[in-house]
DNA sequence: TCTGGGGTCCTAGGACCC
DNA sequence: TCTGGGGTCCTAGGACCC
C-alpha cells in the first residue's frame, strides 16, 4: 500500500507555530512580491478568498475580517518540511519527497494501517506543530483521492483508508473530475465536455478513448483510478534537468543598468545551486519580460542561449555568460517586470567532458568557488560579483514577513519564566 | 497602483544518420 | 516514368504539479 502524507494548509501552517494567535483566525500567505494568496488557513477559504488572487483584489475583505497577512518566509518553511521529512524516514521504511509539503510513504509490510496512519498523524503533528493529513491506497493517484477526505472530514482523525472495491467506488463517484491529480483545467474542461464530471466516470471510459484524449499519461491515470499502480515510488534524488533562478521586480525598469544586476544576481543562485548539487551547465538562458498585465503597455519578451564548450557552475563564468545573452535580447524603451536565468544541459560534476582546448584552470576555479561558499555561508552575499551591485529598483517586496525562527539566532524565541 | 516561482513529462516535427 | 526504410536526437510548445 501507497500512503500520501501532506501538511495541512502548509505555510500558514509554519507561521502558526511560533505565533499561537494566529490560531482560530483567517490568515493568508502572499507569494513572492507580496503578489498572490498562495496559502489560506481554513478559516480564510470560508471567507472565500481564493487561491492565487492576487493581495489587491482582496483589501477591503482582508480589512473587514481582519485576515493576518504573511509574506513568504522560505527559509522557516524550509525547515519546518525538513523537521516533518525527517521525523517520517524515522516511522516508515521509504519515503518519497514529492514536494515542501507532502511525501508519498512505503507502506508494505505495516499491519493495521487504519491505526497505524492515525498514531503516524499525531505523532507529526505532536512533534512538529503541523497538522497533517495521510491517504492510503493501492496507488498513489487513489492515495491522493483518500487524502483529500482525510482533510475533509473529521470522522477519519487525519487518516483515511481505501482498502476495498467498496471504498474505492464510493471515493471515486464523490470525486470530482477537476479534483483528480494530472487533471488540469485543460483537460477537465474537456473532459466534461464529453459529460465526464467525476472520477468514477473516468474510470468507466475505454482505454482507447482515454488514450486517445489524453495520451499515455492519461492512461497511466486510468489505471491507477482503477486501482492498478502505475507510477512507483523512488527514493533517490534525481540530478535536476534544469534550475532556474527568476523574479518579478518591486517596480518596472527601462533600463540595462538594472536589467543587469538582477541578472547577474539570478545567475549567481543558479551557480550557487549548481554546486550545491555537484552539477555543472552545458549552457544559460536568460529571459526578460515587460508585464503581461499592463495591455495598456507596448509587450515584450524574449530569450537567449548561451552554451559553454566546457560545462560549469563557475559563477563568474555563468554571470558572464547570463549577461552576454541579456545583452543580445535587451531592447530599449519597454518597461520590463521580470527577468530569470535557466542552467541548461546539467550533467554531474563527476562526469565532466573535458575540452581540448579549454584555455581555463578548472581547479583553481574549484578553489576559488569553494573559498565563495565558505565565506557566504558564514555571511550571506558578503562576497558577490560586482555586476550585481544595483539592485535597488528590482528588489522585492516583502512588507509581512516573520522572523527566521528556526534559522537565526537572533529571531529564537525566548521563553521569559 | 498592486497579479509567484520552480519544476516535470510528453508529443510533433525537423534534421540528420546509415 | 521514376524518388526507401528505419532509426536517433533535438527543440518548441503544451499540459500538468506544488
Amino acid at each position: 500500500m501507497i500512503g500520501l502524507l501532506d501538511c495541512n494548509n502548509f505555510y500558514v501552517s509554519c507561521e502558526r507555530v511560533f505565533n499561537p494567535a494566529l490560531n482560530g483566525v483567517p490568515v493568508v500567505v502572499l507569494s513572492n512580491n507580496d503578489g498572490c494568496v498562495i496559502a489560506r488557513s481554513n478559516e480564510a477559504k470560508a471567507l472565500g478568498i481564493e487561491m492565487g488572487v492576487p493581495i489587491f483584489k482582496i483589501r477591503a475583505l482582508v480589512q473587514q475580517k481582519n485576515v493576518r497577512i504573511f509574506s513568504s518566509n522560505y527559509t522557516l518553511y524550509g525547515d519546518m518540511s525538513a523537521r516533518v521529512m525527517s521525523l517520517l524516514r524515522t516511522k516508515v521504511p521509504q519515503i518519497e519527497v514529492y514536494s515542501i509539503d507532502e511525501s508519498f510513504l512505503d507502506l508494505n509490510g505495516i499491519k493495521n494501517l487504519e491505526i497505524f496512519g492515525r498514531q503516524l498523524v499525531a505523532k507529526i503533528t505532536r512533534c512538529t506543530g503541523i497538522p497533517v493529513s495521510l491517504g492510503i491506497a493501492t496507488s498513489k493517484t487513489l492515495a491522493k483521492v483518500a487524502n483529500k477526505f482525510a482533510k475533509k472530514y473529521k470522522g477519519y482523525h487525519g487518516c483515511c483508508l481505501i482498502d476495498s472495491e467498496e471504498k474505492r467506488l464510493v471515493a471515486l463517484k464523490r470525486t470530482n473530475i477537476e479534483n483528480v491529480w494530472g487533471i488540469g483545467r485543460r483537460l477537465s474542461a474537456k473532459l466534461k465536455a464529453e459529460g465526464i464530471l467525476n472520477a468514477y466516470q473516468f474510470s468507466l471510459l475505454p482505454p482507447a478513448k482515454v488514450r486517445q484524449m489524453m495520451t499515455v499519461v492519461g492512461a497511466r491515470l486510468w489505471r491507477e483510478l482503477n486501482g492498478e499502480p502505475c507510477l512507483f515510488l523512488s527514493d533517490e534524488i534525481e540530478n535536476k534537468k534544469q534550475i532556474c533562478n527568476a523574479r518579478s521586480f518591486g517596480e518596472m525598469t527601462q533600463s540595462l543598468d538594472d536589467l543587469s544586476a538582477a541578472t547577474a544576481l539570478h545567475a549567481t543562485r543558479c551557480a550557487e545551486k549548481l554546486r550545491q548539487q555537484n552539477l555543472c551547465a552545458g549552457a544559460v538562458l536568460t529571459f526578460i519580460q515587460t508585464n503581461r498585465f499592463r495591455e495598456d503597455l507596448p509587450q515584450y519578451f524574449n530569450q537567449a542561449l548561451v552554451s559553454f564548450p566546457t560545462a560549469t557552475n563557475d559563477t563568474l563564468e555563468i554571470v558572464k555568460a547570463a549577461l552576454q545573452a541579456l545583452r543580445q535580447i535587451f531592447k530599449t524603451g519597454y518597461d520590463y517586470k521580470k527577468c530569470g536565468v535557466l542552467a541548461l544541459s546539467l550533467t554531474p560534476e563527476a562526469h565532466l567532458q573535458g575540452d581540448l582546448f579549454d584555455a581555463k584552470n578548472r581547479l583553481k576555479s574549484a578553489a576559488l568557488m569553494s573559498c565563495l561558499d565558505k565565506l557566504n555561508a558564514q555571511k550571506p552575499s558578503c562576497v558577490v560579483s560586482a555586476a550585481t551591485c544595483h539592485l535597488e529598483r528590482t528588489a522585492l517586496k516583502s512588507a509581512y514577513v516573520s522572523k527566521h525562527f528556526t534559522s537565526d539566532w537572533k529571531d529564537i524565541i525566548q521563553v521569559k519564566i
